[in-house]
DNA sequence: GATGAATGAGGGTTCATTCAT
DNA sequence: GATGAATGAACCCTCATTCAT
């Protein structure tokens, strides 16, 4: 990699963390500067402006999300065994990549305006989904799963109940007075996998 | 109520949707005063700074939470009817008080940081919890729940599903292409249901 | 004295100290406020303007070195044990009365322009400089002053000795790595009594 | 000397003037701006705050006060000529930096907090103390001093009488009724050399 | 005589951004 | 490709002051 894609390299992972930890608009262009170990002319050369640097965060978070999803082989597993090994990937993805919630939720905030403009998101389409869309067919043929489900409110159903334990943890400890990571959270991994087998499988 | 009271009330109602469409550090105290009809230096008479503002926001939003919680009656309800009434319940206040995921989301990218400097805050301790624990010990009793589970998976399991679907819901029709909102919300809605009566019922 | 009466005077003393501590423009009314148990209302009330509590503050400094020259009685004493005696009322009225060279210092910055604004302070012509003058008259008399000299000049000196030492012992300190306080200043007051007895005394 | 540090020069100047004729809390950054000819943001760029502004203005006139006494050559001139010429060199220094004697009195007022802030006047010594020292000892061995006086006075002396005078011409002005420039300058700095050799004269 | 509520103007400071080199 | 200097707009906040009661 050139000198000049490792510069552009680094601004992006700074960016990355700074708008996780402090959002976009509490994001700083300054502070982005010097953890990249860089200057603030540079962003401006590389992303035009801030609004371009968060887009290109953006598509980072994304694209990561969809090559980490396509790296999944659960064509041949036994469906439930694939369910389970969906939630596992999905809670993992979400504590490997806690910048990724929170980029999210600015999105959330924005209600989607700057995935809006970015080319390149354009439909990116979601590797997990039609994964979870074949394991299902093959669980209703098998006789595993009981038909009539949609897949998509399946796959949902997974994505909400990691994002919101991984993404609350912070508040849910205080309003509650509990520990959320720890033990409890290997308790709700396997809650989750058990709830969502329950929803689908046969009787 | 007092004129100076009203004033107060205002600003509290102005910030709320500031905050909850802007952020934190996005929300301009300016907007604020223009859309409480009021003046930025009545803002700091009252709440000192726009932090001070903030908590009291935060707090406003937890406070109808826990009222809204405390006005739910489902003591004498069939304990299956009880869970779906507070699938029911979640899901509208969320719906109704849009604000409050924002805000919420906000106060998690702060790692609850304004939640700890609340005074009023310090463990209000959530109804509707203590509620699920009474509904599930008679569900129990009753031989209509299976044993052995834990009431606060059952809640948060609750608040995920609901939480995830109306926050997301601008990043996820985006990315998925569909209209999360309209037919799909009542579908979700009786999704979320059933995937919580399959997980605590006996058999 | 009045209730009200006092109120005034409570708030005219926290003046003092508060613009003598911060100066005109460091001086917060809100501190006077606060200082004296009351509040900014009342200071308008009373004073019409911050200005006009500086005016009045000025004036009470005025006022109080006037009264304390104005008690001097060394019209019988030898001259040389006059001139000391000047010496030594002056530095301690400095000493006690630090809050004078402060507001003074203020007054100076501003070229004055708070004192003629005051009606009561036109011309209260100096007590002390009076006593001065008829001293070294005696002096001459007497033989053991030289004459000549201006007593104007002499009354200055004395000022200018002890109003520089306290009011710059800070700096000084700072700037010289030395106390100024503690046994200097005893040595200090003695140089200054022998400066200027030197200066007048006849051969 | 470039560009920037010729607007760097320009902002301390004006800034120079501006808290000498207003103080530090009177002192307004946008009118330093305009008298610089650049603009706010160019302050906080070279010098990070008001404070810090204060302090380089601080630092600047200790260090022409340092370089202009570094400057005297009084080695070789007989005792009391050298006495003399401490007086006319310190009266004319006050005279030609009037922002001195404001600035410092400034530093006075807030116990000298800006001067211990600063890491270049951490003790600079004063070359005219060690001048006058050494000009004390050769009067005393030349026979023309008496022994046993402390440099020090005899130099705080000579700053005490011209500070004063300089320092309080407006309101002693105002006081006394008089006009303290012109003929009665030259008469008191005749006045004051006069005092000095007179306390530090054998016999 | 005393107080809480309200206000406009301006305070210092920071923001994202662009100009030169 | 990289950097220091410069900028205008806006930020949060505080100021002295006045309005009602």
């Amino acid at each position: 990699m050139s000198e000049a894609q490792q510069t552009r390299e680094r601004i992006l992972r700074a960016a990355t963390d700074v708008f996780a930890q402090h959002g976009l608009s509490g994001g700083r262009v300054k502070l982005v500067a010097r953890v990249a170990k860089s200057n603030e002319r540079m962003i401006y050369y590389y992303f035009r402006s801030k609004e371009g640097l968060f887009i290109a965060v953006l598509e980072n978070v994304y694209r990561q999300m969809w090559e980490a999803e396509n790296a999944l082989e659960l064509d041949r597993s036994p469906p439930l065994d694939a369910i389970r090994a969906m939630v596992d990937f999905t809670l993992d993805h979400y504590l490997t990549h806690p910048e990724m919630l929170t980029i999210l939720n600015n999105e959330n905030l924005h209600r989607g305006r700057y995935v809006s403009k970015s080319k390149k998101m354009k439909r990116l389409s979601s590797p997990a989904l039609d994964l979870m869309s074949k394991i299902y067919d093959r669980g209703v043929e098998e006789g595993v799963f009981r038909s009539g489900l949609d897949p998509l409110q399946i796959y949902l159903s997974i994505l909400a109940l990691n994002y919101f334990y991984v993404s609350n943890r912070y508040t849910l400890s205080a309003y509650l007075g509990l520990d959320l990571a720890g033990e409890q959270l290997k308790l709700w991994r396997r809650w989750v996998a058990e709830m969502v087998v329950r929803a689908v499988k046969a009787n």
